[in-house]
DNA sequence: CAAATGCTTCGGCCTGCACCAAACCATCCC
DNA sequence: GGGATGGTTTGGTGCAGGCCGAAGCATTTG
């Protein structure tokens, strides 16, 4: 009857929309306190401790006591992708009520998957790479090619560091807002902090949202080209 | 508060155990009737009846009216993929009262997931193609060499339907029993098909395990050593 | 020290939902 | 046709769990 990994367990905490919404927020990546996490729940202090108690002691959340304030995130990437595979999922079964992406029409445009770009800016670094063959595009598996690491290179990204981590360098991640395709894994967050290292963009603080700076904007098209 | 996709409603749904027992029999991939689903979640047909209806109204499962009998299976490789992300994120957040796989033994060492071979037989063919320099192993991305090309020929699988599907040839799906790497995507279908084709192992019927015979497992790994 | 802030614990209310038994359709077989 | 089998619908019961207010700790500030 009950074989297998505990997939109740886990898929019953996601199932609650006062906890569900609290993992949504914590999807940009960054760290949340507990009232915020509450307030984005719509939910009071005592009962968001509650969910928050819960999501720790099953090990999808991952808190940080600082002074008065406790700090919550997601436990890892594993926790992400298995959200996203949901949201994915919701998506595309799409039910009518269902919005379609991001109320906000910024937040459409260019905004943070975890840790690496999404929304229109996200799928436009992925299309610009797969169209000059700088990757190989087989689905899941998108390798990138000789062509495609002279290209990062010359944007000023050293890819010797991504490659010696354990995380794949490109991963394909399916988008929700735009339905599409956009760079995931090492090399998408690297794209990431590098555009915010250099000026391009700024995200905002406690937000998924990032600006692109009128100047930023325009390095960003001429690198990205489509 | 409620931007995005319904993640949860999806969540909730395979957040009850009578619901997830009956997602989880179905990733084997074969069609199962209402009693037998009922069976495997151990309640009694009403009820089953009811979570069934909600499942498919939810475009989770599919469901086929045959005679008297009415079939369900997965709704499609994106339901077993997201499943099969729970499944991974439980085992290796892995509570103490988990069992760490099948309880029945012969299921750890061949069964299926969802279309393709897992268990240590399906972590054997992985190996065994990786070590070989049949697949380039970059933790996700596992593109095939030609060297690997021409083994998997050799076999009797054709290849070139295979690539022109778009479903991705090579997957890496990670196994619960196991914890190990296993192959998915087109091929590793391909290679299981061959297997009961072949006369190697028989799938029992209602179940997701597989019995080689005496010939076939020895036929089995002289093609796939280690 | 007292006051303010952030979070947690406790106790009690209440809704939602899984569950079954009995009755009701549909299909096949003799 | 009647009887058997497989599924669904309906009605009613009961429990799990989400929710909040009030009270209780911990930490920082004045």
């Amino acid at each position: 009857m009950k074989e297998g990994p505990d997939i109740t367990r886990i898929a019953a905490l996601i199932g609650d929309p006062a906890r569900a919404n609290m993992l949504t927020a914590l999807l940009s990546g960054k760290a949340l306190t507990a009232s915020e996490l509450a307030h984005e729940a719509g939910i009071t202090a005592p009962t968001a401790s509650g969910h928050l108690a819960k999501l720790e002691e099953a090990g999808l959340l991952w808190r940080r006591k600082q002074g008065r304030h406790h700090y919550f995130a997601l436990a890892g990437t594993e926790v992400a992708s298995a959200l996203e595979a949901l949201a994915g999922l919701a998506a595309s079964k799409g039910h009518l009520r269902t919005r379609t992406g991001p109320r906000d029409l910024a937040l459409r445009e260019a905004r943070v998957c975890y840790d690496h770009f999404a929304g229109s800016a996200g799928v436009r670094i992925f299309e610009s790479l797969a169209t000059s063959g700088a990757l190989t595009v087989d689905r899941e598996a998108i390798p990138l090619t000789p062509a495609g690491e002279e290209r990062i290179t010359a944007l000023g990204i050293d890819l010797a560091p991504l490659k010696a981590k354990r995380r794949p360098l490109c991963r394909a991640c399916l988008d929700w807002s735009e339905r599409r395709t956009h760079l995931a894994g090492a090399l998408g967050a690297a794209i990431l902090s590098h555009a915010t290292a250099s000026g391009w963009a700024t995200r905002t603080k406690g937000s998924r949202l990032i600006t692109f700076s009128k100047k930023g904007a325009s390095e960003f098209e001429s690198a990205f080209p489509i």
